[in-house]
DNA sequence: ATTTGATTCAAACGTTTGTTTTAATCAGGC
DNA sequence: GCCTGATTAAAACAAACGTTTGAATCAAAT
């Protein structure tokens, strides 16, 4: 297989240094060295700093967005088609199971959870921007979806108890992107399949509380 | 009363402006700008740049740490008092309500939740060492309250709960401190203290899972 | 073989940053 | 009034950054 192109290489070493340095730590020098390209290649090819960091968030953003789209049309449906209102379960699940089973499995995303989880409290304007434009529309979805699941509840109070589960969610994608803070005598080898489980359980359990 | 002293009015702007504008975008010339005082007062009265943050971190950190501390202490207390173990509600409600109330309602506080949210994703080692050289211990006093209060649990499963509920409420503050980011036709008058009661009754409900 | 357009390269540019320096200013004790 | 140590002030410093430039190189089409 041939040797990829100079844009790919780049936008591999950029995710990799983002994750770990930050933007603003993450030198395009430092980058373009490991990527083995010209410093200018950035330039030319993305045209700027935030622009290449805007490409590499959407390169995972847009697939992800994707698998998560079609986890929550399908629960939609379903329960149209059996005249019902979908369940919490379904709901939380068709949005939480691929987010991070996305970040810990897909070749290359490890670094993507780290990103995203620090994208969200980014001060600067083009990060948080991007992240916006591409994850409101998926989150109203999600919202929309849990208020019909429990329409006993007011919005504020689904709005809350959402990002209550997200929080619980992103959260566990850093601590997993970063397991040697775990104190002595804990298993580092976290199953991520039963960790899902464990994390969906809790917010399961909150959710309906 | 008196002006406040060079060191309190830096103080205080880094505080505003490292949470507004991150760490690394709030420069010292700005900074300096805001607080009236001379650029080189903060090499002189902190050494550096970080040293500052760190200062600006411990200012807070350490009365929120002796809070949290004492809760903590006299949840054990009355549990060993009365020959039983923790509950989870007790154990939760110690770590869990100052940490938003001190953020939501201690005059000029307000910008250090979102500090806080910053520093556990931050990739910068100065700022990642202060928060966790700060929290570890009071983390691992929480750990074991905890561990007492669900004994039928091995640890793994309570730590990863543990974060579940962390993450809930660290996401909480982050939102709070954000909340133009909220959908049309909420409720944009948050109260703290119902907030706070809706995410213990999450986490509650999800340690207990 | 030549031309053409896209890409790569080395070098430099202009700006901003945290920090340092050196002198000026201030407050308190003798 | 003078001395002393602490603080403030203005200016300059050195390094790092993202970006731009203009020439060199390459691949493909004519």
């Amino acid at each position: 297989m041939s040797q990829p192109t100079t844009k790919d290489r780049i936008l591999d070493a950029a995710e990799v240094q983002f994750a770990r340095d930050g933007f603003h730590f993450a030198s395009l020098r430092s980058i373009t060295k490991e990527a083995d390209v010209n410093l200018a290649a950035v330039n030319y090819h993305f045209g700027s700093k935030e622009s290449l960091l805007e490409e590499v968030l959407k390169r995972r953003l847009i697939p992800l967005n994707t698998i998560r789209k079609e986890r929550l049309e399908a629960v939609r449906a379903q329960a149209e088609d059996e005249g019902r209102a979908p369940t919490p379960e379904a709901v939380l699940a068709a949005f939480i199971e691929p987010t991070i089973q996305f970040c810990c499995k897909e070749p290359g995303a490890e670094n993507f959870s780290t990103l995203v989880g620090r994208a969200i409290t980014e001060p600067d304007d083009t990060i948080r921007n991007v992240f916006i434009h591409h994850v409101m529309p998926i989150f109203l979805f999600f919202f929309e979806l849990l208020q019909k699941s429990l329409p006993t509840l007011k919005a504020d109070t689904v709005f809350w108890k959402l990002h209550f589960a997200l929080g619980a969610t992103t959260h566990t994608m850093r601590i997993f992107g970063n397991l040697e803070l775990l104190p002595e005598g804990l298993n580092r080898d976290v199953d991520v399949d039963q960790l899902v489980d464990e994390l969906m359980t809790f917010v399961i359990a909150g959710v309906k509380s």
